[in-house]
RNA sequence: GGGAUCUUAGCUCAGUUGGUUUAGAGCGCUGCCUUGACAGGGCAGAGGUCAUGGGUUCGAAUCCCUUAGAUCCCA
């Protein structure tokens, strides 16, 4: 059967079946070391973008490295209910078919959600079997599915007996358009052009007038004080005074407090407690009131008085108006100040007073930090370390109620007696039931007395739990002793707060151990200009479409190649038709090596023999490399360092080198230790490109059950002979310069040449050595010669001169030589050669150099030196040569 | 405003504790090469005062400081 000359990556996806099939993926404890990673979850209802390949590929090249290496590889799938994003998706769904969430109940609510979730959800955990991700699909888990739901009230039930859990009154971030609480970390900040607005307050029972500046004149409708600095000289009669509000006409005292920057604006500020976090602290010092001018959804209350019902942005431009036409506006300057927007839905956060839940992160953050500083946690690159201190340093306490419906409701129940309301927390309703009935000593209270709060959990307490729950490690122990803590985290440093450190947190105070060993940060998946990739910029490719294009082998080759940990990846297309091409060369090298006869009648030849064991010292070279860059989370690296290995050395090299001549057959022996040497390359490369070596792997060679590239030994060295590779090395150079000298002088390339060479010990020494035989016909196979031959002289007729490896050759030449380019060439090598001489000379003249060096280094530079001065002879009696 | 990281070939990046011939790779570029695995290919070549100015050292892309620029985090 005709084998096509070009790969077809079509058919990668009989090989993931066939690996399912055969339950490679499965994972249970036994007695073999185990290689745990938990995947991120994706959002559920999500789809395959940029960064989820990088993200996994990445993992999967871990997981599938262990798994060859003989660990008992698990790597966990799963997904994340992710609240807000869900439940926005769920409104507008309903929106459209003309629903309105405050016309539902919860329950009706939660209803339409699930059936969203099973509808939509899970497709992306399918889109990364595509892409070749060996998960344990057997363990998939859910953030919201029963067993993850236990983890999250529980974890909320000890945290409130220990007193890390409470409820507080604070200001804190609201997102208008989810119209829920959002935590610190789910606030980005971004610098944006605005105005300053200086508006005058009258003093009340004068006609002097105050100025005051702000970015935010809808808020004056909320103005409970004006303040300025105790210390400002331009203020100091206003002690006591009062001024009135514009518009709503409130009377409001000027109050002296420190916070006050006399430099910015007019040095007053205007108070807003209910809009502003420091507004508020400074209202808690002065006992000033505090009054809340917006609705949940950002429009303005009936508090406001004014613009009932407009949207705060709206209000802007009308107040604006408003206080010019009332000459209370002073003037309006451009001011580029920071804005806080909703991670989740880009909203402008409104701050604003209410009532949530919080964790106590000031005890959790300590072993956390620990952990990290003390590289029990391991991160790569090391520079997240700074980052991850500042932040737990400076810990704050974390907002974890939300006002929405899909998620954790909070299990707290809440009991109404005499004016009072009491807090139960636990499990179950029953549970909180029993406690209720315990602690009011009324035994005949009834699950009707209570009602629960209507909030449900931050996303991210589920998620923080993630490396626990997976196993089930609350309420079974089997699993977590055995798989945790987990051996890496892959994921992006921009969740290093919502997410890593927090996980690292649960793990402490849980487990009392870290949930996994290392974390390797990836990049962001950005387009070739460095924008980030997104849906409004349409810069990012449907990562589908490239695997149908290229292959998923050669999309996991294009993400990884240019990908070091913690830099960004500036995706283009060119890399993944890179990883394609390569694809195509391992398919030919593949067919190259079928479409050989074998005779096992013939004698091996020398240079084949040699060939083997240089590959073979090569490829252990190549391993110790490998583990290396491994080792340090350098995949990229890893994978280029396998990419030119196997192009350069074994497909350029040695297989040219091996390569019977057209027609002919090959010996038993060479044949044998080239198939070795492929399957050995294959299993090196299969975790990167799990799919086309599974599929030569079993072109190569007839196959048992059971044996597949998947599961396949992963090679170890031996230990490698440097003055192999280097002789070898030193053979190519020379090959490189006669194919170098025949492309300048436009000869054929594969025209049968004589070689001559110049008697010396060191190429008696080399090229004719009797510890390497096959040095010299190498050459002559590579470098199409007739013969090499070594002359007593330096000048033989007909012949082109040139030096390689320190040594003087000349190739035959049957045309004119152009003397004079010939001459010119010659001359700008030894010009070089005599700068370089010079500067070592001029080092080993400094007594400085000679005196202090190590002996190692000064030796070093004499060996340069002679060297250098060999080449200056030869290249002087080449030109001598010429000249005569 | 506080902090971190970075600046090496046209582009994207490597460059171990300072010393492997006056810096490496991939891509791109240039030239040559069609019967024999592969044009999604082969062979070869050109390209860099390592951002700037200073310092330490026998020796600096590498360590320290200055300046300029870029990116990011936090407030």
């Amino acid at each position: 059967m005709q084998i096509p000359t070009r790969y077809d990556a079509s058919n990668e996806q009989k090989w993931y079946e066939y690996w399912m099939d055969k339950g490679y993926f499965h994972s249970e404890p036994d007695d073999r070391e185990p290689y745990t990673i938990v995947i991120p979850p994706p959002n559920v209802t999500g789809v395959l973008h940029m960064g989820h390949m990088l993200n996994n590929t990445v993992q999967d090249i871990l997981i599938r490295k262990a798994r060859l290496e003989g660990k008992n590889a698990c790597w966990v799938p799963g997904t994340d209910h992710a609240s807000i994003a869900t439940e926005a998706k769920v409104v507008k769904m309903l929106r459209e078919k003309g629903i309105k969430k405050s016309d539902i109940s919860r329950d009706e609510f939660l209803e339409h959600a699930w059936e969203w979730k099973e509808e939509y959800g899970g497709i992306i955990l399918k889109q990364l079997r595509k892409l070749g991700a060996s998960c344990d699909w057997d363990r998939t888990a859910f953030t919201m599915d029963e067993v993850r739901g236990k983890h999250v009230l529980k974890a909320f039930v000890d945290l409130y007996n220990r007193g890390k859990v409470y409820k507080g009154l604070r200001i804190i971030n609201w997102d208008p358009e989810a119209k829920t609480v959002l935590s610190n970390e789910e606030v980005l900040y971004e610098d944006e052009p605005g105005h300053l607005y200086y508006v005058r307050y009258q003093i009340e029972n004068s006609d002097e007038y105050l100025t005051i500046a702000t970015t935010r004149p809808e808020t004056i409708l909320g103005d409970t004080a004006v303040a300025v600095h105790p210390k400002d000289e331009r203020y100091k009669h206003l002690q006591g005074k009062n001024v009135i509000v514009p518009m709503v006409n409130r009377v409001v005292p000027v109050i002296f407090d420190r916070y006050v920057d006399m430099e910015f604006g007019t040095g007053s500020l205007k108070i807003t407690p209910a809009h502003d976090p420091n507004d508020y602290e400074i209202g808690q010092r002065h006992n000033l009131e505090v009054i809340d001018i917006f609705n949940e959804d950002g429009t303005l209350s009936e508090e406001a008085q004014f613009y009932v019902g407009k949207d705060r942005f709206e209000v802007r431009k009308l107040i604006t108006e408003d206080l010019k036409k009332s000459g209370h506006l002073i003037k309006i300057e451009d001011y580029v100040h920071s804005v806080g927007k909703s991670e989740r839905t880009h909203a402008v956060v409104e701050p604003r007073l209410s009532e949530q839940w919080y964790v106590d992160m000031e005890a959790l953050a300590e072993p956390a930090l620990k952990a990290v500083m003390e590289d029990e946690v391991e991160f790569f690159p090391k520079n997240q370390k700074n980052t991850y201190r500042h932040w737990l340093e400076n810990i704050r306490p974390w907002t974890i109620s939300r006002q929405l419906w899909w998620g954790h409701r909070i299990p707290a129940w809440y009991l109404d007696i005499e004016g009072e309301t009491k807090t139960y927390v636990a499990m179950t309703e029953n549970e909180a039931l029993e406690l209720a009935k315990k602690d009011t000593g009324n035994e005949n209270l009834t699950l009707s007395d209570l009602r629960q709060d209507e909030d449900v959990l931050d996303t991210w307490f589920s998620s923080w739990l993630w490396p626990i729950s997976v196993f089930n490690g609350f309420f079974d122990k089997k699993d977590i002793s055995y798989y945790y803590p987990t051996n890496v985290l892959v994921t992006g440093w921009d969740i290093i707060f919502l997410w890593v450190a927090r996980m690292i947190m649960a793990g402490y105070e849980w487990e009392n151990e870290k949930p996994f060993k290392h974390v390797y940060f990836t990049g962001m998946v950005r387009d070739k200009l460095r924008r980030k990739m997104s849906k409004s910029l349409g810069n990012s490719p449907d990562a589908l479409k490239l695997i149908d294009d290229y292959g998923a082998d050669g999309v996991r080759f294009g993400m990884l190649s240019s990908s070091p940990a913690g830099g960004d990846l500036l995706f283009d297309v060119k890399l993944v038709e890179q990883g394609r091409n390569f694809s195509n060369k391992l398919w030919n090298a593949m067919r190259l090596v079928k479409g050989w006869t074998i005779d096992a009648d013939i004698e091996t030849p020398v240079e084949n023999t040699l060939a083997v064991e240089w590959l073979e010292n090569r490829m252990d070279q190549v391993i110790e490399e490998l583990e290396n860059l491994y080792g340090k989370y350098k995949l990229s690296e890893a994978l280029m360092v396998l990419y030119n290995f196997i192009w350069n050395d074994f497909f350029s090299w040695y297989l040219e080198i091996i390569k019977p001549a057209f027609g002919s057959p090959v010996d038993r022996e060479t044949y044998t230790k080239t198939i070795d040497l492929f399957e050995k390359m294959l299993t090196l490369l299969h975790p990167f490109m799990p799919f086309i070596t599974e599929e030569i792997w079993h072109y190569i060679k007839e196959r048992e059950a059971g044996d597949d590239c998947v599961v396949s030994k992963y090679p170890k060295s031996s230990g490698f002979d440097n003055e192999l590779l280097e002789a070898i090395n030193k053979v190519k150079s020379i090959v490189t310069k006669v194919r170098e000298t025949r492309n300048s002088k436009g000869m054929k390339p594969k025209e049968l040449l004589k070689l001559f060479v110049e008697k010396s010990d060191s190429i008696e020494k080399f090229l004719f050595s009797e510890d390497i035989p096959g040095l010299k016909h190498i050459l002559k196979k590579m470098a199409f010669l007739s013969d090499v031959e070594v002359v007593d002289t330096h000048d033989v007729e007909n012949t082109i001169p040139f030096m390689a490896a320190n040594e003087k050759f000349m190739l035959e030449y049957n045309l004119e030589i152009d003397v004079e380019a010939e001459i010119k060439k010659i001359q700008k090598e030894l010009d070089y050669q005599k700068g370089f001489v010079a500067s070592i000379e001029k080092k080993l003249s400094n007594e400085r150099f000679v005196n202090n060096a190590p002996a190692a280094v000064v030796d070093k530079e004499r060996k340069k030196l002679a060297d250098g001065n060999e080449r200056i002879k030869i290249l002087e009696k080449s030109l001598a040569a010429l000249k005569k």
